[in-house]
DNA sequence: CCAACATTCTAATGATTGTTAGAATAAAAC
DNA sequence: GTTTTATTCTAACAATCATTAGAATGTTGG
């Protein structure tokens, strides 16, 4: 009767290796796509040596490979399930665990002043897509662009924002996303497009979960 | 920025809660139907001090909900998509994990004597039972039967198989289902009918499964 | 071959988790 | 009210995990 203890231990490894807050943020960073550890260490707020340790981890649990490429180790997901695995671990937490709630208004908190927070839905926006209502647009560093994006959107990195305007239409809705539901890159678009008179909201989810969903991606 | 490392440690609650093998049988026989500690801790081979340990691990991870119900305490699923989460653990774990694969044999290895362990998929399963082609077979105990079990089946516990063969059809072919992917009473209960001369295959998934994909259930 | 760089490994530390046995609590039965 | 039964809490210990600093490995570019 161990061998069925085995069996669920084993399983229980993805579980653990989903079980630090550490590990998840450098999730959500992979699944924009592959990236070297120094840019996942810098993503995650760790330092190499220990981000290093956390996607050993990841890859023994079977949910990243790497493959080297010239001096560096390229990350990236086994498997486009682990979105989707991580967006019901999502759905989980926010309709049992009422901490999440208030901590998802506290990181958008600031951001949130005049509505900002109402967000499009996957299907509101495919709808502005098709009948050509809405602009996209992607807020993350030009590489992770680079790696895949939505159908059309433009990208403008949040840090050059104010410098890139001229890309931006005046007379169509704009929508933003970024990394995914807690990425805060798309509520600070959001925010400073609207000072400056814009008409934006952000999009619900990120690439990831577009591209997990089956959508057509670039 | 340390709301933002707050909240992913939130949700990894969840992971971490997933990322224990005790924690995951718990899981197992709690999708079955709502059942008390002592139910749960022999379920999982645990004394019921620990049992009880896990399972508010399980409860602050907003997994399972308690209720009081006389002496006893009855804990329950907060969620059927927990189900499909670890569906979908599962399905990763496979895929990624080659000791998986291993594992699955050896829990099974006895029990796959003459090719039992070809399973009937959901669908072949929902095809043979709007012919009647199939008699569905319940192999579990009878309490976790009627807390709800799939239309039309007959449940007969594994204990009793032998004492209960009147109940079963000889002219169709019979199909036994239990509490999942790595449950071994359907096995258990194929690989003895199949020695006493009997048409039967087990089903591939189990009741939580079944209830969770919004198949109609009893 | 050497120097520079990216990553992993090692060893040591502190923090967290799992487990047990036994005490405490809470409801039910008498 | 006392006893019984089911569960949770407490304290203690062992085991596992996260983190850091620094050494070791492997690759690139001279």
């Amino acid at each position: 009767m161990t061998s069925r203890q085995d069996l669920f231990d084993t399983l229980a490894q993805v579980g653990k290796a989903l079980g630090s807050g550490h590990r998840l943020i450098l999730l959500e960073r992979i699944a924009q796509g592959e990236a070297s550890v120094e840019t996942l260490a810098s993503a995650a707020d760790l330092t190499v040596g220990n981000a290093s340790a956390h996607l050993q981890h990841l890859r023994r649990a079977g949910l990243v490979t790497a493959t080297r490429s010239g001096k560096q180790m390229l990350y990236r997901l086994t498997d486009q399930r682990l979105v989707t695995l991580m967006s019901l671990m999502r759905e989980v937490a926010e309709t049992n665990l009422a901490e999440m709630e208030r901590l998802v208004s506290r990181l958008f908190a600031e951001k949130n002043a005049d509505g900002a927070l109402e967000a499009v839905s996957r299907d509101e926006l495919l709808a502005g897509l098709k009948t050509g209502s809405v602009a996209l647009l992607d807020v993350r560093p030009e590489n992770e662009f680079a790696a895949g994006h939505l159908p059309e959107a433009i990208n403008i990195p949040l840090e050059q924002l104010e410098s890139m305007l001229d890309e931006l239409p005046r007379d169509r809705e704009i929508v933003a996303y970024c990394r995914g539901p807690y990425c805060v890159l798309s509520h600070e678009a959001v925010q400073r497009l609207r000072k400056l008179g814009y008409r934006v909201r952000r999009f619900d989810e990120g690439f990831p979960e577009w591209k997990a969903a089956g959508l057509p991606v670039h």
